[in-house]
DNA sequence: GCTTTCTATTAGAGGCGTCTAATAGATAAA
DNA sequence: TTTATCTATTAGACGCCTCTAATAGAAAGC
């Protein structure tokens, strides 16, 4: 049974392809310095990747891709770049961490996912609207925030969690709190837009559970009442 | 020496968090069953995750979240569903897709992909610029694509990679031509805004290499001639 | 041509994460 | 109370991926 294309042994073919531009063959020393593994770990890999066709692999001689090898590598390259854009251009991750970040998610990005981004970057690279999102969004990101989310007014009317009943359910418009609270609400999932349900209130009024998307959430008093939501 | 928190043991902790939402405390059958591994592989991850302060684990009795370990459960459950959100709202990955992928990528995400994201979710709940943005986007991708790019038109003069010469580069602006060819030019990154230089050309002319972010490529002509770029 | 040096491979080990099979503990039924 | 059943744990195994140490092969220096 030939074994499997796991992550490893996708960084492997990744390195060899980009080994493979500047001489036609890679060597093993090359491939374990750019990985940063012992020269002793290398062999094996290429075993099971010739094993498995994707490189043609004479031992103390040479490793070349095969094509199937090339596409393979390409395939997880262009998933590489993708997100790479992604976090650098889009979402303004510094470079080295942007790179670091699309080099670990790059093995486990789906097909339709990663048609989604190059569908999303066809847009915003062709179409007039896209561009313009992007520069707005990089200037609203370098704009400090406002402290009470004044910036813009609910053009609906907002109830704050705190004054929901369980069962009510709302649609998260805004955080109206700084700091730590807020920092950690965002970091729960509460974010504009979010689908928020009350389950249970302690008798005190004090734990405030509710449900945000899978997760649920105890609040204390000063979070809920931080939440503003539209009820749905 | 404690053990590191590997992905296997993130998604452990995922696991009790959401069992603890029913009962207080969680079974292993109970684990076992949600994370569709036998049982007996349960234990050693519990042992492990006791042994890191994350767990309050009683052999044969139950298994708690401690604090550190709820709020290490948070963590991930927050990338979690910022990733499906991002898949599913705005990329329209399929629900189960969606899902599957979260899962997979939600282990390596740093802090700073973590902050874009909620920046940018926070911009598209927050600004009127923002919900538009997405409508006029899953509007473009429901339209048909135009068979030659015909949708915009080149608002500056345009020319096909074919036309370059060795060293010249350029700035894409579409991908004229559809199906294989385009698909296999849109995964190799070459997208919309992609720098791309032409490194040099067999003297037949055939293959051209160029050079797209990181990676290096070989295009037939018919490939060639369908990337339409503005010289940089 | 012989020896040194560099490079690649093998051998053996360890951690992780899973499995199956066997065992032990707890609970329910008789 | 004793037995049957269900659940959890242990024991032992395997694959993956890495390491260190020892060895083998190739290239360079003398």
């Amino acid at each position: 049974m030939s074994p499997t294309l796991t992550s490893a042994l996708e960084d492997y073919l990744e390195t060899i392809y980009e080994l493979m531009r500047d001489r036609d063959y890679a060597r093993v020393r090359d491939i374990s310095n750019a990985r940063e593994v012992k020269a002793a770990s290398v062999t094996p890999a290429l075993k099971r990747l010739a094993e498995m066709g994707l490189v043609d692999y004479v031992q103390r001689e040479y490793v070349r891709l095969t094509p199937e090898g090339r596409r393979e590598a390409q395939r997880v390259l262009a998933r590489h770049h993708l997100l790479r854009r992604l976090l650098g251009e889009i979402l303004q991750v510094p470079p080295d961490e942007a790179e670091r970040d699309a080099c670990a998610l790059e093995h486990s990005l789906s097909n339709a996912a990663m048609d989604g981004l190059v569908r999303f970057f066809e847009f915003i690279g062709l179409s007039p609207e896209g561009e313009r999102f992007v520069d707005q969004f990089h200037a609203w990101t370098r704009q400090p925030k406002p402290e009470e989310g004044t910036l813009f007014e609910d053009t609906q009317p907002s109830h704050s969690v705190h004054d929901l009943a369980p069962g009510q359910r709302g649609r998260v418009l805004r955080i109206g709190s700084v700091g730590a609270i807020r920092q950690r609400l965002l970091d729960m999932g509460l974010l504009p837009n979010a689908e928020v349900e009350v389950e249970r209130r302690a008798p005190t009024g004090e734990p405030i559970w509710i449900r945000v998307g899978g997760a649920h959430l105890a609040l204390r008093g000063v979070e809920a009442k931080a939440i503003r939501v539209a009820l749905v």
